[in-house]
DNA sequence: TTATGTCTAATGAACGTTCTATATATAATA
DNA sequence: TATTATATATAGAACGTTCATTAGACATAA
C-alpha cells in the first residue's frame, strides 16, 4: 500500500469516525464537509471515499459509534440494590454526569430529535435507549404503581437533559449562575423535585 | 415599479419572512437556500436580495418574528388570580398547548440551543423569555420559598418541552402511545408531577 | 426625473463525488 | 527463493452541481 498512514483499513475507518463524531456533533450533517474531515485526518478526499461510499454512510457510522459508546456506559446503572428512592437517586446522578461529561452524545441525540428520519430514530430507540428506558419505567412503577410509566420515564430523562440543553441560554436568564451547570447541582435538584415535588424543594 | 407583486416593501418583507419561518424551522439555516425561499414567494433571488442584504439577516429577522409572535401570546398567562397551585396548573396547560400548536417556535428554539451564537441566545433570552421566566420563577418561590427559582423554572419548562421534543422518538420506546402527544395529557402529567412528585402520580 | 422594485444573467466559491495513476503489501507461481 | 500477478491504500486533479451573492438593465410610480 502506498505510504501507509494506518495499520489497516479498520484502523483508518476508526480514526476517521473518531474525528468525524465531534465535528458532526458541533456543526451537524451539512455543517461539515468531506474535505474538512479528510483534512482533519490528513488524508485526501479520494482516500476518504475509498473507506466510505458517501457522506451519509460516514454520518450514520459516526452516529452509531457515538451512541454505541454510551449505550454501554448506561446499561448497568440500575442493576444495583437499594430502595427505589436510592436507586432513582443513583441513576439520576450517573445519568447527569454521563450526559454532561461527553456532550457529543447528547448533542447528536438532540440533532436526531430535530432532523432524524424514522429509520435513524428507530435505531436510536431500539439499540440505545430501549432497555435502559424500560428499566427506568419499571423503577417509576415501583415508586408509583398506577402512574403512566412511559410518561414518567420521559419526564425523568427530560429534566436532566433540558438542564444540559439550556446551558448556553441560562446565563442570560434571571438567576442564572455558573454553578447551575454543575452536574451534581442539577442531579440533586432533579432528584428532590421528582421525589418530593416543588414544595419539597424548599 | 416593475409589475409590482406586493403592495409595498413592507408587504414583501413580511411575505418573505412568513414563507421563510417554517422552512428554517424544518431544515435549519443551511438546509434552506435563498433560491428556495425566492421560489416559494415567486420572486427572483435578486429581488430577495433587494429586500434583505444577506441570508443571515433574513434568518435573524425570521427568527425574531417567530419569537415575537409567541412572546406576546405567553405574556399574560400568569397575571390571573388564584392559589399558586391553580396558577401553575393554568400556566402549564397554556404553555403546553401553545408550544404544541405552533411547532415552528419550539423547533427554532431547539435549533438556537444547538447552534445559536451568544448574540442570538441573548436576544432570545432577553426579548422573548426573560419576563415570563421571571414570573414562573416567582411562582416557584411562592410554592417553595427556599428553592432555587432559576433551576425550578428551567425544570418546569423542560418537562413540557422535552415531551414535545421527543414526539418523533417515543413511538419506538416501550409504552409509547399516540395519546402521549396530546397536550392535555402532557400538561396533566407535568402538573401532577410538579405538585406531588412521582409518588403523587399514582 | 428620480427612486424603487423587479428581472436575467453571471460570478466565484464550496461542495460531493469520481477518474486516473501509483506505490505497496500479499499471494500465487516458477 | 525469485518472480509475477492481484488487491489495497493512497493522492492529485478534475467534474458537475449548488450555493450566496452581484452587476446591469428595465419598467413603473412619485
Amino acid at each position: 500500500m502506498a505510504r501507509a498512514k494506518f495499520l489497516n483499513s479498520t484502523d483508518a475507518v476508526n480514526t476517521i469516525i473518531n474525528e468525524a463524531i465531534p465535528r458532526f456533533a458541533k456543526a451537524g450533517f451539512s455543517g461539515v464537509s468531506m474535505r474538512d474531515i479528510a483534512k482533519a485526518v490528513d488524508i485526501s478526499t479520494a482516500t476518504l471515499y475509498h473507506h466510505f461510499p458517501d457522506k451519509q454512510t460516514l454520518y450514520l457510522r459516526s452516529m452509531a459509534q457515538a451512541f454505541a459508546d454510551k449505550a454501554e456506559g448506561i446499561s448497568t446503572v440500575l442493576a444495583e440494590k437499594g430502595t427505589p428512592q436510592q436507586r432513582l437517586t443513583k441513576f439520576i446522578a450517573r445519568f447527569t454526569k454521563l450526559m454532561s461529561q461527553d456532550s457529543h452524545f447528547r448533542i447528536l441525540l438532540q440533532r436526531e430529535l430535530l432532523d432524524g428520519d424514522e429509520t435513524r430514530l428507530r435505531l436510536l430507540a431500539e439499540q440505545v435507549f430501549q432497555s435502559q428506558f424500560a428499566n427506568v419505567a419499571e423503577l417509576a412503577k415501583e415508586l408509583a404503581p398506577n402512574c403512566d410509566a412511559h410518561l414518567m420515564a420521559i419526564s425523568i430523562a427530560g429534566l436532566v437533559l433540558f438542564h444540559l440543553e439550556t446551558t448556553p441560554l441560562r446565563q442570560f436568564l434571571p438567576g442564572g449562575h455558573a454553578e447551575h451547570n454543575d452536574p451534581d447541582v442539577i442531579a440533586q435538584h432533579v432528584t428532590m423535585l421528582l421525589l418530593k415535588g416543588i414544595k419539597g424543594c424548599g
